[in-house]
DNA sequence: CTGAAAGCGCTTACAG
DNA sequence: CTGAAAGCGCTTACAG
């Protein structure tokens, strides 16, 4: 393996020389510059990372613990977006898809430690609430937040998504919606709610009777969803909703499929409309689903960004809003 | 920082035998190690993995380079089967998602280098030929391989995977299944088309006529699914065919569409198979599909192993076989 | 069973 | 502008 010593002795100088110029400092003679760099060119020369760290006491890796978020594509995002925002600030994003408080967790959080990580982000797949208390890096939450506080946490608005999602398809002029909501121990759930009722309030509409829970849990917890179940009872109704909200995509095809056993079809008989963008769901879909997209690359980013300086602020929850994606469903 | 030193300091022994203790090396004296692994359980003490690397001159670091593969919610499963592996065999695996011979492939290629990476997994999130030429890291590739040879690969066995899916059909006296395959350019489409028609002709069934592209490309190179214009004169014919095998799921999402449109009804009036077993599409359909699903984990973990252990093996290709998830699409 | 010495490949701190 | 010395925290190689 090819050293600093090594590119200094055929360069005909010291190792100390050859440092400076791989450390881009000024300070060099350009010839000697250019002697030095034009060996490491041609020998291919890396410094060791190791070494460097050693020597340095500065790891400049960054950990991303993520509880399973490496199984739905959306929150893949989360991934990309903190990856991205490390390269961008020559830090080392060393990731760990764990599951939570299994000794996968132990091992991730081990490793990190091991390579002397400055921070950590823990992500989840979706909003919800986490507890952190045994680490001894810092760290950031990232569509998660610690109920206790003390941390910084990085999480949709989904109130406010719901808000503006509600307030688009008002003034559209659909006048009956409803809400097939999740499950009410999800985070979301209650936030969402009364963004979609505060909303038709301020439109002077009355939709606190328009909210039903469309997903329930089977026995090993797993996510079932019941729109086929809900739907023909509403849909039978002398004032038929004129506009299904979901509160998620993976809902809305559900929908689309009681819909079409209803024989109605999306975007003319009936609207639908959603949160996610879900990815190819939502666009393959047809007609394609108008939703509420969750910008998680964007969150991704902001969590690398406040793990990096994470001492020069204080800890708080960032709130971020979403995007509506304009297809044809509603 | 706590220290190995230190801890000998406390422990009142020398440095080289907490590094006993902590190495396993059972030469150490019951009593002694006890002392040590106290005082390491109350110092919360972790090795330093920059330290460990330099002095032993072994990084015990897997390179895992995804060409985006981490967009698409199937191949996540190749970097979970071998970040899985590779905590198996006490590796660290480092993961860098990239654009292929962009910016960023480079920069995970330097970093790996910097990190002096024992080997690296290069993965494609379909299988495809890719060119890879100069790299100094000792490389395995997944999901695709070199057209000129001489590494490691481990892809689908597409050839099989559709021989085995035809077989299936027609072994449930489907007589007229027509196969909607993916563009030509991609490397599965032929091999499936053959493994379709030779599947046919073992029983005594001429099934060349039957296979159609049905997946094209936009000016932007993005994929655009077409089943919606080829179905309905397919369907129209005298001798009605009597399933529909296609390409991938998103296909066959767009297929139950086009479907519907014409009034069948999935897994009644006609069958529909399908290759990938595309979470959470595949079982979102209604009815849900039944489809060939390729063993992207163990094909993960398969590549960590074979980059653990590339110098004892010759290279060599590696076609996985798959398994046949039956839903109720026919 | 234990330990003193050397050294992995760099950067730091200092002296010219 | 350049370089000699020290040392980051471990493991290796060796000697008891």
């Amino acid at each position: 393996m090819i050293t600093q010593r090594e590119i200094a002795r055929r360069a005909r100088t010291s190792l100390k020389t050859v440092s400076r110029v791989i450390n881009r400092d000024p300070l060099v003679n350009a010839e000697t510059r250019a002697r030095i760099e034009a060996i490491i060119g041609e020998l291919g020369y890396t410094p060791s990372q190791a070494a460097r760290m050693m020597r340095s006491q500065k790891s400049n890796v960054i950990g991303f613990i993520s509880d399973r978020v490496a199984t739905t594509s959306s929150s893949i995002e989360l991934i990309r977006g903190a990856q991205d925002a490390a390269w961008k600030a020559g830090k080392q994003m060393m990731l760990f898809n764990v599951e939570r408080n299994s000794e996968t967790e132990r091992h991730a959080e081990e490793q990190l430690a091991a390579f002397r990580a400055e921070a950590v982000i823990y992500a989840t797949p979706y909003h919800q609430s986490v507890d952190r208390t045994a680490t001894r890096i810092p760290c950031v939450l990232l569509n998660c937040f610690d109920a206790v506080g003390g941390y910084h946490a990085i999480v949709p608005d989904d109130y406010r998504l719901a808000y503006e999602l509600t307030s688009i398809i008002l003034d559209r002029s659909y006048r009956r919606p409803v809400f097939l909501n999740l499950p009410e121990d999800i985070v979301a759930a209650p936030l969402r709610a009364r963004g979609f009722v505060e909303a038709g309030a301020a439109r002077g509409l009355d939709l606190s009777g328009a909210v039903h829970t469309a997903v329930v849990r089977d026995s090993a917890g797993a996510p079932v969803f019941i729109a086929d179940h809900i739907l023909p009872g509403l849909m039978a109704a002398a004032a038929r909703p004129d506009l299904i909200l979901c509160g998620q995509d993976m809902l809305a095809m559900n929908v689309y499929f009681a819909l079409a056993d209803l024989g109605l079809k999306v975007g003319q008989d009936v609207g639908v409309a959603s949160f996610d963008n879900l990815h190819p769901i939502a666009k393959m879909l047809q007609p394609g689903l108008s939703t509420m997209a969750l910008p998680y690359y964007e969150m991704g980013a902001a969590a690398m960004f406040a793990a990096i300086e994470l001492d020069t602020h204080p800890p708080g929850i960032v709130r971020v809003s979403g995007r509506f994606v304009e297809r044809a469903s509603f």
